[in-house]
DNA sequence: ATAAAAAACTGATGCACATCATAAAAGAGT
DNA sequence: ACTCTTTTATGATGTGCATCAGTTTTTTAT
């Protein structure tokens, strides 16, 4: 498998354009089975363990998807706007969550409740079938990184998710990077120290610019270059 | 999050029982467009890249699906018969097959047409449903791997392996391995040389026995230990 | 039964990366 | 402004595991 940063993302291409599937009576019922939640930057969303009553549709923010450690947490995803959480809770008999979410910026949650959720898509075998589909990118997703997390080392995994951050979220080769080095590594699975070191790294070669939260890619060929070669 | 056997298993609970959810006339339309196709030991199913056109439904056998290094092979499952294969194909504009499968003993394989699979997923909601199911169980499982493989240093990422091989695929302490050293390299991101030291160790220790391809997990809580210890 | 090939094993060496310790810089709160 | 906290940075040391280079055992083929 050669992979560089497309197959290799933590988010997604499409925006959730699900509930356009729905009848105006089931878009009914949606909203007024669920409410709007609005979360500070920084704040948890929910925790992984706890009991899973909802669906989250995210109208506005950024949040990070995460597995909590020990001995350190792993991120899952970084979810932008426009996209559904929470889909694995879905699964019967799996009731609990499977990873905590927090937030990097201010964001408003829609929290649908899983039972409406669920009859809906028992229902009405479009909208089933396209949250399928989401589901089915999700795990295409997650192969990419598995490969990438397994098999490549520091700077290709690094590689990985700076080019994933500049064309999935930020879709700009230039961003301010709410996360922390810290975050960066749990995103790559090695130390924030080892983050550091190779950022410097990309800086003294003129691969990327970074001057405190903001981050310019300069040579893009060359870090899929690096992605490529691990 | 803590992980033993369980949570990290690189194979399912439940068989798939979703054709029972079908019409008689669909069950029939499943039928008359597939084809069932027999493979002997360690032939290849299908190959990573190529074009799929086919769900793919194991009714006899043991299979193995696993990205292609370089630098070497990554083992996402290991698939006994009464599961269905290929499903991530479903995701519209991902026509190719993500990963390869080949085989580890004789298999027999219902290969659908993707087609009227996709269409009975459309216009039967509870078949739909269970689909989504099956697809969220195997993320659940992908996640679970994911910090085991990242998380957990050699020995722990060994343990897992042995416990989910004995509780998933062949449901006994004691069993015959199909799978050669090289296999469970693949399956716990390490060298064969590594998976030879520790299932030494792991005899040593008297924690497990093995002779040839006979495997005894002996000492199951201490596996379970050091499968929590990383 | 025997040769050939593949898999299993063993030890020596090297390296990518974690860990630890400590300092500098940036951000947050008053 | 200034303190306090958090984040970023950098060097020194340690280690888990890969790699390499072999040997032995097992399996396959004839």
């Amino acid at each position: 498998m050669t992979t560089s940063g497309a197959e290799t993302c933590v988010s997604f291409v499409y925006e959730v354009s699900c509930f356009d599937l729905l009848t105006n009576e089931e878009r009914e019922l949606i909203y007024s089975s669920s409410a709007l939640v609005n979360y500070k930057k920084g704040e948890i969303i929910c925790k992984q363990g706890s009991f899973a009553s909802n669906i989250m549709y995210v109208e506005k923010g950024l949040v990070k998807v995460y597995l909590e450690g020990p001995p350190k947490d792993l991120i899952l995803t970084i979810t932008p706007q426009f996209n559904l959480l929470g889909l694995q809770a879905l699964f019967e008999g799996n009731n609990k969550f499977l990873y905590s979410i927090s937030t990097y910026t201010d964001t408003a949650v829609r929290m649908i409740d899983i039972q409406v959720f669920k009859q809906i898509l028992r229902q009405n075998p479009l909208f089933s079938y396209r949250i399928l589909n989401i589901l089915n990118e999700s795990t295409a997703q997650s192969y990419g990184r598995f490969f990438s997390l397994t098999q490549k080392q520091g700077a290709g995994r690094l590689a990985d998710i700076l080019l994933c951050l500049s064309r999935r979220i930020f879709k700009a080769d230039s961003f301010e990077l709410p996360l922390s080095r810290s975050d960066l590594s749990d995103l790559t699975c090695m130390s924030t120290e080892s983050v550091i070191r190779i950022m410097k790294e990309f800086k003294d070669d003129n691969i990327i610019e970074n001057k405190n939260k903001s981050v310019s890619l300069i040579d893009v060929q060359r870090l899929e270059r690096i992605s490529l070669n691990g």
